[in-house]
DNA sequence: TGTGTAATTGTACAAATGACACTATCTACA
DNA sequence: TGTAGATAGTGTCATTTGTACAATTACACA
């Protein structure tokens, strides 16, 4: 049927969430051989009759009982060569970026101890993902720039301190809050609520949302 | 060898360059069915042992005689599952983007008619073409707003005047002269020489050169 | 009612952006 | 030789945006 002998296709995914103050990547433990042992993205390959996105929600269920309803953002990152030592040898990996909220990775039917780690503290990855994730992060840090793409981080309903922290995780560094706030406020990309989060022994805040729920450019970049 | 049946993998090439204040794209016509006699960016399948980046020199060399050394940017853009309507099938494109000056493109060994078009005035195009043609114009210009990506479309020496006329042509509208000047000129990324261009019946301008040779970020964006 | 905790708000200075028009320097030709 | 034609080169002002910085508000709990 095809004449031509494709090198080998597969997916790679970085997930990523919000959990304690940080970005959080999903990281599987290796069952088999190479890098046994070692922790991985979750990824696998491509078979006939699928394109690279309906691979890659096969994957993510399969390996960390991830649904793709629960990505609320998704995004292809970049097409890697994996070709100098690399034990799988010649092949193409082709990865996704998803982001989502409360993922609870659960083990799939190929059982592989799906786990969320602080991307600022990742443990030794096998083959090229380390640099993998490196990309998904720069990507990410940029995209928040000029969309709202940390809405798929977020809950419906935030107050503008979750929004900042979500930031300050991202971006990797403290923000000033006034700024912050007068700067997102003017961008027009989220509006007020009559709600309030009650939270403890402080004023409570004013609870914010999203315009759009898909992705949206905004007018000029945050930073 | 491989236990998994992969979708077909191919290349895709825009290849573009600047010429009567356009700028323009290189496109083939079609020798065989489908779409026979219709253009289409040059492209092909990869083979076993090709990485991507190997493939898409081969396949510019075979179909319009441009050899790798013509191309003095090349950047992937994005990889196109090519399932819905597609009479080629199930398959997955990987695109790259190439810049250059004065290509000339020629018969390669697979006879093609390839030819440089304005982007703003195709032909009509094979496959999905024209959106990879889309989205590679627009890479481009939002690349030229923070990097120096320019450089590869304009000689190493060169006026004020051609530098802005890129930048005119990539962008697709006027730009304040004085303005540009100011703001390029704070960039950082070009030097000026002491050599001067005498062009016809009027004042010479100045030549100037880009510090880096390779791609290199601006500290802020131009726009 | 006082204390602790987090939410909310404004001002002043620096930097960048955007609109806008005239002078300089050369060639060619009368 | 000097004048016309053509493109190169240059500066100011008003507006917007970025950035540094601290006091007040609203609630819970003791």
């Amino acid at each position: 049927m095809n004449p031509y002998q494709s090198p080998i296709l597969m997916v790679d995914s970085v997930v990523m969430q919000l959990a304690n103050d940080a970005l959080q990547v999903l990281l599987i433990k290796r069952a088999n051989q190479p890098f046994q042992g070692m922790y991985a993205l979750p990824g696998g390959y491509i078979v006939a009759g699928e394109t690279t996105v309906s691979s890659h929600e096969r994957i993510l269920s399969s390996k960390a009982g991830i649904e793709k309803q629960v990505l609320r953002l998704v995004e292809q990152l970049y097409t890697f060569d994996t070709v100098a030592g690399d034990p799988r040898g010649h092949g193409v990996s082709v990865t996704y970026m998803g982001l989502g909220l409360d993922i609870i990775p659960t083990l799939g039917s190929e059982t592989q101890q799906p786990e969320f780690f602080p991307i600022n503290a990742l443990p030794q990855l096998a083959y090229d993902h380390a640099e993998i994730i490196a990309y998904a992060h720069e990507r990410l840090k940029s995209k928040v720039n000029y969309t709202n793409a940390v809405h798929a981080l977020l809950p419906v309903y935030f107050t503008l301190t979750q929004l900042q922290s979500a930031y300050e995780a991202i971006l990797c560094r403290p923000l000033d809050k006034r700024n912050f706030r007068k700067k997102f406020l003017s961008l027009d990309l989220i509006h007020e609520t009559n709600e309030y989060q009650r939270d403890g022994a402080h004023r409570p805040a004013r609870l914010f949302c999203f315009n759009a729920a898909r992705l949206e450019r905004s007018p000029r970049s945050f930073d």
